[in-house]
DNA sequence: AGGCTCGGATGATCCGGATCATCTGATCCA
DNA sequence: TGGATCAGATGATCCGGATCATCCGAGCCT
């Protein structure tokens, strides 16, 4: 990926794999890159999008306020993926917010350019929408995940997900890849942040994972793989 | 929309809005109608999805199995709407079933064909982006709601929802268009059964609906309003 | 040093809603 | 016509997790 140099992580964004050199080109001269510290907001609920962000290097995360003052942190974004595009698309203002949990280094499109590359190449538009699709399908599963899951199911698997996209293996074990508060672990999962301490706890307590301060380590994955799908799948029945 | 014609309503999907006669023409014939009764299953969780559909009348269900057979209902699909399109794009089995609600006309598109026609119409591939960012933000939004929000709200909001979709005005109230039983509203808001019973009954005492057997009727739509918001927003606070 | 704040931890209490158990009235049909 | 079945309705009970209240230890700042 002809733009994706100096300071950035990861192999680029994967939506664009499909551009020639020419294409990559194209694509890099619209780019303007942007710093931001830790714990710097990137938007806000409320602003106007004028265009979509490409996260370089660092990690930010999303999240969204219910009139009540709750938190829900709808997706941590790392290196090659994109940010507000979703509101980016439909012309309108941000629905939530973004904070960086680090220093983070970011590329910036403009909205019409964007769109105008858009239409010269299709294909970037094709993987766009899978992209789309597939994050559907994960708010899908964590839709049903979040009605009808305990709070250790949910912690579990927000765990298990989150060590994937963040992990970093380090001897038997794997460090989350981010320093997460219990708090922001709560917002993730859906709960109160003493039950997410609670249950953190328990998790320790049956060797499932370490806790070392705010770091957090998985030490038995499949366990906490079988908390989370903690079913024996019942006759599956009819579909009505 | 030159395809849209005998026996489908509404008045198409728009994201082909963008296209010219010709294009509408090359659209039609890749389209193969094919016709449901109520009750039927379009496709179940696990098929492979070989292209994808276009509702022209009637309306589906879209719903999901959770590994321990609670079921939650993602959306109603009326006419002009795409069903399946996640599942197309990222080219796997799917992972929810459809279920007609009603005698239902549906088009369908090959995935490699619609491919091609995207290529050729970026514009529409572009809509079709729009509206899938579009669907995300909702079902962020529901992720939200039903994390923080009492039986009570989640169904007032439910109500309104599908009233706005499928509502049809009669005399001084408004029907909500499809028949959905306690247990598919239930479903639809995250909710047991018996709840959804209790709280409809709680809604219709306080003049909020009306409920004639299975028919539902909203009949005080910004009281209704009032309990989904419900929410004196208290000081924003910072964004962390 | 002392006095902050802040994240983490833990206990006590309370409440909403899931669950289970009936009961009713339609509809269906053999 | 009587016996299923099924949606709706309603009561009784139970439990998970939110909430509230401390308490502890680690920075941090003058």
């Amino acid at each position: 990926m002809i733009f994706w140099e100096e300071g950035c992580e990861g192999e680029g964004p994967w939506i664009f794999s499909s551009l020639n050199e020419e294409g990559q080109r194209e694509l890099a001269s619209l780019l303007r890159p942007i710093e931001y510290d830790k714990d710097e907001v990137i938007f806000q609920e409320g602003e106007l999008a004028f265009g979509l962000y490409i996260v370089c290097r660092g990690r930010v995360k999303l999240a969204k306020r219910s009139s009540k003052g709750k938190r829900q942190i709808l997706k941590l974004v790392g290196p090659g993926e994109l940010l507000g595009e979703k509101t980016m698309f439909d012309q309108e203002t941000y629905t939530a917010y973004a904070k960086t949990l680090e220093p983070t280094r970011l590329y910036f499109i403009e909205r019409g350019a964007f769109l105008d590359f858009l239409r010269r190449h299709p294909q970037v538009a094709i993987n766009l929408i899978e992209k789309l699709a597939r994050e559907l399908k994960s708010f899908q599963n964590r839709l049903l995940e979040i009605s009808y899951e305990g709070s250790t199911e949910r912690l579990a698997r927000l765990l298990l997900k989150v060590g994937e996209v963040c992990g970093v293996p380090e001897g038997d074990r794997l460090y989350l890849g981010v320093d997460l508060s219990r708090a922001e672990l709560a917002e993730m999962a859906g709960i109160s942040t003493e039950t997410a301490i609670r249950t953190l706890s328990r998790l320790r307590e049956r060797g499932l994972v370490e806790l070392e301060g705010h770091k957090i380590y998985i030490r038995d994955r499949a366990g906490l793989e079988r908390l989370a799908e903690s079913t024996l799948s019942t006759v599956p029945g009819d579909s009505s």
